[in-house]
DNA sequence: ACCTGAACACCGTTCAAGT
DNA sequence: ACCTGAACACCGTTCAAGT
């Protein structure tokens, strides 16, 4: 309007566009939570109005499942070669050995799964959303995404193809499941305060899962205390080893090529 | 009317309660989904002002939580009983035979599995409460309700008591996880409508899988035709009963108490 | 084509006031 | 104690109007 040239704002010009919305949109449900996402709070971060960002998004769904691919996108790609302990195989390729392919795809599985497992942690808003709306356009790329990078590897497992859907479909909701639980909890446990992080939130659970009614609650209240001690990231792996061990059991030729000795 | 004899006056007196409350909630839920929940409908259909609401209900949020517990309680408290393939095993209690009790336990998972799949099918909104901000109250009723009593079956099988949350940790997100993801499913599919249930459902999502780029999507493509065929339910608890193998591979002592014969 | 910004309908929540 | 209902702040979305 007045003059087009410096004005106080730290990024007036940078032409607006589709990538540079997500993008806010990314940073802003980052920093507050689903709630946090807000046409208003959008047009102060971009220094525009709410009709330039229609005019790239459709509506507010859009925009999130926007947000949700993106994450994905980056979680699966940078799966592979995160720096937990789920590294160093990158002999997968030229294995050959006697369940040494086998080995190296449940090491690829476990990669996906804890990159999955740590966007989901570090952007908590994904659960609900992987949870609640992922197949809202059953066509978007997100769902395709994660079920390509498990499924690949359940097929160098060397099941057999009338059980690949079962087997990926299994591994995939476990993970979705368990991420996002995982999310609701660290979530929670921000909310009780910065400083009491993490395990002031197990000792919480953990408490409130002692002073349960003895009679109604025999089994939870004898668990309370592993509640307490658990590691997150290895109970998630725990459950991944279980769910594939059950696919060794039932799906796997009778050869086992899982490496484990015959018993 | 005014008249106790009144038979079934739609409004009127009746006196506002907690349950009655949540009852209406509910309703507003399966009705429009999550977006029907709104404190002007809840006052248009139980005759008050917000107010009245706000005297019972701290908040919206809370009032959802309480909509879940309401459906969740239900849900595992008639899940034995239902009258799906996974019923007619009242022998667990007295069974001795080997391997008899286990089976017992295992029908027993299937059992409140199947409720709560069953539950969240029919409770769509359900899904992103559970896995969104299920413990958002930790101490609330709603997440040991339902790891107790698939604690207990973990507990029945024969499964070690330091594996008990591992085991069941497993079950649950799994469980979680696949209802989840399958109320996401058949919300979308009425979406596209009431005639195309839910065939055709997923034959959209099977076609936009058989579409997707051969060279980043191979495996996906290759499976599209499985998910055009697969039973809901039936795969559901194909999932179970891998992660049930997988506790007994890896968490059940070698005397193999499930029944199969001897190896 | 891309952007502006006032305006609209609707939402959760509050609160002085009633019984 | 329990309920009423107007009012408030905020939200997603639209659209005539500008460049």
């Amino acid at each position: 309007m007045t003059s087009p040239r410096a004005r106080r704002s730290p990024r007036r010009t940078e032409a607006l566009s589709r990538e540079r919305i997500v993008e806010a949109a990314v940073g802003l449900l980052d920093a507050a939570g689903e709630g946090g996402l807000t046409f208003r709070a959008l047009t102060e971060r971009l220094a525009t109005g709410p009709g330039a960002i229609y005019w790239h998004v459709a509506n507010k769904g859009e925009l999130l499942g926007a947000a949700t691919e993106a994450v994905v996108a980056a979680a699966v790609a940078t799966g592979p070669q995160r720096t937990g302990r789920a590294g160093g195989t990158e002999g997968a390729e030229g294995a050959e050995e006697s369940g040494g392919a086998a080995e190296a795809a449940r090491e690829g599985i476990r990669c996906v799964a804890l990159g999955l497992f740590d966007a989901i942690e570090e952007h908590p808003w994904l659960a609900p959303q992987l949870a609640g709306q992922l197949s809202r356009n059953p066509g978007g790329p997100v769902a395709p995404r994660i079920f390509e990078n498990i499924g690949r590897q359940v097929r160098a497992l060397g099941v057999p193809g009338d059980s690949w859907f079962t087997a990926t479909s299994a591994l995939v909701h476990y993970v979705l499941g368990a991420a996002g639980q995982n999310a609701a909890n660290t979530a929670s446990g921000r909310a009780l305060g910065p400083d009491a992080d993490r395990a002031g939130f197990l000792d919480a659970v953990s408490t409130a899962w002692e002073g349960l009614d003895a009679e109604d609650y025999p089994f939870t209240r004898a668990v309370a205390d592993q509640v307490r001690e658990h590691d997150d990231r290895e109970q998630f792996l725990a459950g991944i080893d279980l769910v594939l061990a059950g696919i060794t059991a039932l799906h796997l030729p009778a050869g086992r090529p899982g490496g484990s000795p015959e018993a």
